[in-house]
DNA sequence: CCTGTATGATTCACCTATGAACGATTCACC
DNA sequence: GGTGAATCGTTCATAGGTGAATCATACAGG
């Protein structure tokens, strides 16, 4: 049953890491772009880290590989010289809109055989696992 | 919705992960075991990957790191001189039944808010989500 | 004011994964 | 029987992820 549910997330992702691949983007980097066209504001890396929901350490380098692509800048921080923000590039900006679209389309061929109560209850059945602790 | 799915899973794997770390072995590393288990021929690394649904480089890399755990052993097949065979040591025989137990007990745990009839609607649901083409 | 502690980002070593290129072998076919 | 294509495993470069260690800076308390 485990399997299962990490076979299909696996499938998914493959779907939308390949659908991704035309805009030389992956998940990881889509998700960072996402995270920071949330807000006008620059942010830290911890705090982006957080929101990604990963450690600091690969921060830096999805940010080294995102500013190699002229998608992020660092800006350095003149309150707290230790702080390293990023921001969006307008290219970047530009690239995580056309992403969105195309993840959205993905999204919609992907889940094309559920209705709105078979979603529900994928998602309420989803949301029941025992992943805590 | 697919990052709902994508997000349950990726929980799902890090308490595998998480449990079987006690034994010293990774959730891929226990899938290499058991597809050994599986069967008392050993088996050469390309079928391996191809059991295992990955690239046969990645294989060498997770034999590599079995062997080094004494879990594993390469041996040279006289019938094809190309090909090399993974065979379970004893030990590694062992280890794999005590981590079936351990991701048994785990998936217990984790769907243990679902009866019967959840887990087939779970799996029905997942089933049918397109991830051909 | 100074000292210790906490925090921010980076670096390093490691693990998992992919794909391309490679050398060695095997095999099919002429 | 020799040659060209296919197959096998490894290596390399790249990508994404972790945790430990490190360095600089900030900050709280005596």
């Amino acid at each position: 049953m485990a399997f299962r549910v990490i076979g299909a997330a696996h499938e998914v992702e493959a779907r939308l890491e390949g659908a991704l691949d035309a805009l030389g983007l992956s998940l990881a980097k889509f998700n960072v772009l996402s995270r920071l066209a949330e807000r006008a504001e620059p942010l830290p890396l911890s705090q982006l880290a957080e929101r990604c929901s990963c450690v600091r350490s690969n921060m830096t380098q999805l940010v080294d590989r995102l500013e190699a692509d002229r998608l992020v800048e660092r800006l350095s921080d003149p309150q707290d010289r230790r702080s390293v923000r990023a921001a969006l590039t307008p290219v970047g900006r530009e690239r995580q809109a056309e992403a969105v679209r195309i993840v959205e389309e993905t999204e919609r061929q992907v889940f094309a055989a559920l209705d709105e109560t078979d979603r529900g209850a994928l998602a309420g059945l989803l949301g029941r696992l025992g992943t805590a602790r």
